[in-house]
DNA sequence: AAGTGGTCTAGACCACGGC
DNA sequence: CCGTGGTCTAGACCACTTC
């Protein structure tokens, strides 16, 4: 059998991007037929099980819906469920351009619940930023990231400034990030969290704590959003 | 190689069965592993693909913890993300009595959002209830429940009055749920709203509205529902 | 070096849906 | 009936972690 180099890009995730480049081009459209796990198998020289476990995570990212006996179809568009994203890519899918105003920047050592969330000792020194993010010049939220200072003793507002958190984390640090646990709930914003998010008095937020973690099932960050609730919302999918 | 009947629960269900059986009895806490893939293989006398189908779902479901080269360990207590469970089984997980009190049902016809996010004709007609739902005596939240009235003629305010809905549709309607899909977000409830969940005016609540599946892939509800932010909170789990 | 999880094969049979 | 997805086998090699 055809064996694939060390390395490379898994067959299943190749058969995802496939799919998904079907998608986007408009060859497939909501509702079409995807080929079927046999027909995959056989176009990319992979088994039956290979071909099974690429359609798998498509389904559960809302991309595709499984009828057994009937076939695999294409889902709503544009709807990812349970998606790690960047605000940066978020924004980008909505064809929103992205700027972000660092609020402030500091090293401090009494963010108990931060460090809790990270799971460090409670005397570990974070580094803690606060970023005010805009789509296309609106306010969308307040974002407060906390971060161990020992691990990204490098990190300085200008690089916050110039580039996306994630793709720092990637390239200047070598941390692939994983998933987030979330804690979601709703508030009432503070005065002057208000008027950074141009909200009225009265409005609430939508709070977003994530716990965010590397692909070694370490915490990396954890984050505190407060998300302008007619601007942004949550799309989820929960399984029985 | 051993058979089994047909009809039985799939295999990598007994495993995951067992598995939450050892956390739930406290013989695995969490931090401890879980038997590896292989040792699992064997005790089940299943192969290993089949041990691993089972782990991924408790994977996702956070828990356990996949440790690439380490092992499988228990993960975080009482955490269960993206798990769509019904009000009755939520408030029993934290111990609490569900009480409910329907504040209103009727067959409607001009309900445009929920028959559109149930797929159906514009003129559908849909069964509309609301219930109170409290745990332990305090009201949680305000749900405001659509079903197409035509699939669910049977249904009355009586049977919502003695069971839980997810029992109805299961036992009387022969119908499986299976996931659901929810945008979420947050709102200041109406006057009458904050008074049926006794909230101080100018309290915010967390808004979800759910589009909840048959196992067969067909939208068997909508419900709109308003939760009390300072007693409910959605856990959820993203991934990259 | 030993053990773990991650990817993958080349088949098999079952349950279900639509024609 | 045939094609679909769902479950399952009995192995294989790779990448990684721990010792």
């Amino acid at each position: 059998m055809r064996r694939t180099r060390r390395n490379a890009t898994p067959a299943y995730q190749r058969i995802q991007q496939a799919i998904l480049r079907q998608i986007e081009s408009g060859q497939l459209k909501p509702g079409d037929a995807v080929h079927s796990e046999r027909e995959l198998a056989r176009i990319h020289g992979v088994s039956l099980m290979t071909a099974r476990h690429g359609l798998s995570v498509l389904e559960r990212e809302g991309v595709v819906v499984r009828r057994r006996g009937s076939g695999t179809f294409v889902g709503l568009p544009k709807i990812h469920f349970n998606k790690l994203a960047s605000f940066t890519e978020e924004m980008a899918a909505r064809g929103l351009q992205v700027t972000s105003k660092v609020l402030s920047f500091d090293v401090v050592a009494t963010e108990q619940e931060a460090v809790a969330r990270l799971a460090l000792a409670s005397d570990t020194r974070v580094i803690k930023f606060e970023r005010l993010r805009f789509g296309g010049n609106e306010p969308f939220a307040l974002e407060t990231c906390f971060l161990c200072a020992d691990d990204f003793a490098g990190l300085t507002r200008e690089a916050l400034e110039r580039g996306s958190l994630f793709s720092i984390l990637k390239y200047d640090y070598g941390i692939d990030l994983s998933y987030s646990d979330e804690e979601i709930d709703a508030t009432s914003p503070s005065l002057s969290t208000a008027r950074s998010l141009k909200l009225t008095a009265g409005v609430p937020a939508l709070r977003i704590r994530q716990v965010i973690y590397s692909t070694k099932s370490r915490p990396v960050m954890y984050v505190l959003g407060l998300y302008r609730s007619d601007r942004y919302r949550l799309m989820v999918r929960r399984y029985r």
